[in-house]
DNA sequence: ATGGCTCGTGTAACGAGA
């Protein structure tokens, strides 16, 4: 089986790409993010042309998040149950019988802002759903766009980003909460690149330079990850015109 | 130099992203 997440920064700008990118990397599950569109206008009929399910959940402006899947999502739950929240980030469905959960996590802005705190309190929330979610159904694949850098090694400067938002030691210690529920970080199972990230800031020609951050993330539990046979970073959507600034990450895995 | 692009909204700037 294979999965793979995409932060697409509208889904209205960026579906020509999606669907190109479907043709060419013909993935089992696709998790997307910031789709940036209500839910009437998601373009379902164009999914389901190129051979996908949907499955989402959005709103207008900002955020939103969709599965597509070749199989039929089963056991679809939209949000975080226990958790109100307006921002519609979070979608989860059983495809292949693997609970797959897709969650676009707060960026945060400033670690001196409001939505820093709302940031803490959602990665709360997400790891008592992680929680519950591994209870239940044993084996769960976690992807999305973290908008944390877990370590150093997946920030382009560590020393500028110190500190800062996204690379903050409350941060990594969330995101090493989830991995202690059992999960691992799929990318890091293998040998990759130095300086291997999946976003790069539209300015300053992040990309052409490589001043980017690993912020996307496929964490999956024991038997999952004891059964991946890739994983990698797909940079070709970023090469293209009006790209996201957010590139795939793709994983690989026996089922 | 705390900016630099890009998006949606809505039709001018502005908030938000990361």
């Amino acid at each position: 089986m294979k999965i793979a997440t995409w932060n697409v920064n509208s889904l209205n700008v960026r579906l020509p790409h999606v669907l190109e990118w479907l043709k060419t990397s013909p993935v089992d599950v696709l998790c997307l993010q910031e789709l940036k569109l209500e839910d009437t206008k998601f373009p379902l009929e164009a999914m389901e042309e190129a051979g996908y399910f949907a499955v989402f959940n959005g709103q207008k402006t900002y955020n939103g998040v969709a599965i597509l899947s070749r199989a039929k999502p089963e056991d679809v739950v939209k949000d975080m149950p226990d958790y109100a929240d307006a921002q519609k980030r979070v979608i989860a469905a059983t495809i292949n019988g693997v609970r797959i959960v897709n969650v676009y996590i707060v960026n945060g802005q400033t670690v001196d802002s409001d939505k820093y705190q709302y940031k803490m309190a959602w990665l709360t929330a997400l790891r008592k759903y992680m929680e519950d979610a591994v209870s239940t159904y044993g084996e769960v694949a976690l992807l999305g766009d973290y908008n944390i850098a877990p370590e150093d090694r997946d920030v382009h400067d560590p020393k500028a980003w110190a500190g800062q938002v996204l690379c903050t030691d409350a941060e990594r210690d969330h995101f090493r909460g989830l991995i202690a529920l059992g999960f691992a970080d799929s990318f890091r199972l293998f040998d990759q690149p130095e300086k291997s990230f999946t976003w790069w800031d539209y300015r300053m020609h992040g990309f052409r330079r490589n001043l980017g951050m690993r912020i996307d993330h496929i964490l999956l539990t024991k038997n999952l990850a004891g059964g991946v046979t890739s994983a990698v970073i797909d940079v070709e959507p970023r090469k293209l015109e009006r790209p996201s600034d957010h590139t795939p990450v793709i994983v690989e895995f026996k089922s």
